[in-house]
DNA sequence: TATATTTGCATCGTGAACGATATAAAAACA
DNA sequence: TGTTTTTATATCGTTCACGATGCAAATATA
């Protein structure tokens, strides 16, 4: 069988895998405050900076408003943030953390020392993972460009 | 703030973007067959070695089967595929790569060249991509034993 | 100013992922 | 052999992802 298809050659399938295991890792960890793991990444975005409209916590994340959306309505409903709409412009809705969005982030200080301590091995270390986020970042841009690119044709 | 919940300190989240937009750089060349990205990973699986049962592929792709078997009912509505019942174990389902299943392999050719060739940039080369592979499947290697132990406690 | 285009967000449909749970067959054990 | 446990798969409900599409507000252009 041609060698290009075989699995253990596949670049995508470790990113899928490494991806999902780890989320896997964060849910008893988020589950315990209510959230999943694309819930935790919206509120990473608000602590960091709070009221923004959507589309700036869809692009900050690379994803799609049509993904953000529903997971903000989720969030609204759970009573972590608001969303209000713009008064410069109409069409935005700003989303803002409530008093409960905003205190887990004191309620969390544990979720990135717990799994930063579950992935240390022998390849990840503390001394390996700046060179790891540097080719992950490579990639990632790498991948924005081509896929704009073929959106845009 | 606290410097750990910044997005870019996240091993994570830059493994599910990457991941995420590799899939998306997949999909043209998969979508043109008619395939999903995890469906394209159940024919490397089988086009490797035809006729498992569900619970092999499933370990293969480190999937569980409630995600596999929707999957392969998909794939079998599309005659991609055929499930049948084990013969020694009645448990088992068996499934079975279709003419137009084997045939996927030599029309897909292209599809791990053209990917190969768009993920190339700096840090992502034929140099660099064996010890990129090491790396995450150590990571994943480390994590599968992490879930398993907070699975089996 | 009227019209066309772009932008920001939302809705809809489909296909994963996955926790929880169910069911029947097989295996282990009493 | 009869009973318990394990195993293989399936069903169900919820939450993403994301392509396609809709719509109203803002902006650009005529």
């Amino acid at each position: 069988m041609d060698e290009r298809f075989k699995l253990d050659n596949q670049l995508c399938f470790r990113l899928y895998t490494a991806s999902r295991l780890l989320t896997q890792a964060y849910h008893p960890l988020l589950s315990e405050h209510g959230l999943t793991y694309p819930q935790y990444l919206v509120l990473m975005v608000l602590w960091e900076q709070d009221a923004q409209p959507v589309n700036d916590i869809a692009k900050r994340l690379l994803l799609e408003t049509n993904t953000v959306t529903p997971l903000l309505k989720r969030m609204e409903a759970e009573g972590i943030l608001t969303r209000t709409q713009g008064k410069k412009d109409a069409r935005q809705m700003i989303v803002k953390l409530t008093k409960k969005g905003r205190e887990l982030e004191q309620k969390m200080t544990a979720v990135p020392e717990t799994v930063g301590r579950a992935v240390l091995c022998k390849r990840v270390t503390p001394e390996t993972v700046p060179g790891l986020f540097e080719t992950l970042d490579d990639l990632i841009s790498q991948l924005v460009a081509e896929n704009d690119r073929r959106r845009n044709v």
